[in-house]
DNA sequence: GCATGTTACTATCAAAACGATACTAAGTCA
DNA sequence: TGACTTAGTATCGTTTTGATAGTAACATGC
């Protein structure tokens, strides 16, 4: 899949697929959010073939989704942290899950707020006008000079 | 990528990717949500072989995020349309592509809301409490019987 | 000090998915 | 009749993925 056409290049959808564009990396960013970190952690919590997450983890570094960081010289281990990028994704996975929670079947596991203890359902809004997404027509905007 | 653990089997984020889990699948609905309904249209679009186009929209089919419709008897012409679930996806796209406008590069396209002509910004939010997504700590509850 | 364990990988190789291209089916239109 | 349209299928080489085994660099227990 290589993004070559002007209107993909232009487009945020497009354009963010580039970084998170297949389901291992969804999932590791999910389990990162969860406070896993290390390599045999996602491992294990993903049944993912090791060559694949050397590939994938690499990748959502080169991305700037996760950063490195040593957290033990001698043996050097490292482990993988979200950058702020990565954290600013969090939102992105609730949203999908809620999408999921409402279409796919099945008993799913829920969100709950901490501070509360209700379930959480997230919706999207635009914050200009706080209309809820996908209730009004919308249009494209070319990409300009101010961004 | 089989989703084979207890944990992915409840997580609304695995589940959700067993239908919409590639980026191809993900462009597909974003044209839909432009207006595509076409096989040809798709397929010059988003420069995606024939073969591919084939499989992707025979799966979204399945998933339940598009219905074929004859738009053409003699000679027999089909058209591809969203579902309500595919619709309900509008929002997790848009997240997405506001999500990449913030954390990656380049000049991208920019939605803008149609009544107003003001740009679009899509935040998340909890329906229930009105806090932002991942501004508060939040746990997993596992599934139950009262969905 | 040797065997065993831990952690984060790499090497290898078969199987599956993908991508490019050519071609087909069933018609329409001039 | 010949060119064109639309929605695909057939074929086949390349790439990616997945499973499994092995390695490097230590720590730990006996």
């Amino acid at each position: 899949m290589d993004d070559e056409n002007s209107l993909n290049l232009s487009c945020p959808v497009a354009r963010g697929l580039e970084s998170v564009g297949d389901a291992w990396s969804m999932l590791i960013l999910r389990d990162a959010h969860t406070g896993v970190t290390r390599f045999d952690q996602f491992r294990k919590n993903l049944g993912i073939a090791p060559t694949m997450l050397t590939k994938r983890l690499a990748a959502l570094t080169e991305a700037g989704m996760l950063v490195k960081r040593i957290y033990s010289e001698r043996p050097t281990r490292e482990e993988y942290l979200l950058t702020a990028a990565g954290q600013d994704f969090l939102p992105v996975l609730m949203m999908f899950g809620a999408w999921a929670h409402r279409n796919c079947g099945g008993k799913l596991a829920r969100y709950i707020d901490d501070e509360t203890g209700l379930e959480i359902k997230p919706i999207g809004i635009d914050a200009v006008t706080g209309a809820k997404l996908g209730s009004r027509a919308i249009r494209l905007a070319p990409a300009n000079a101010e961004n």
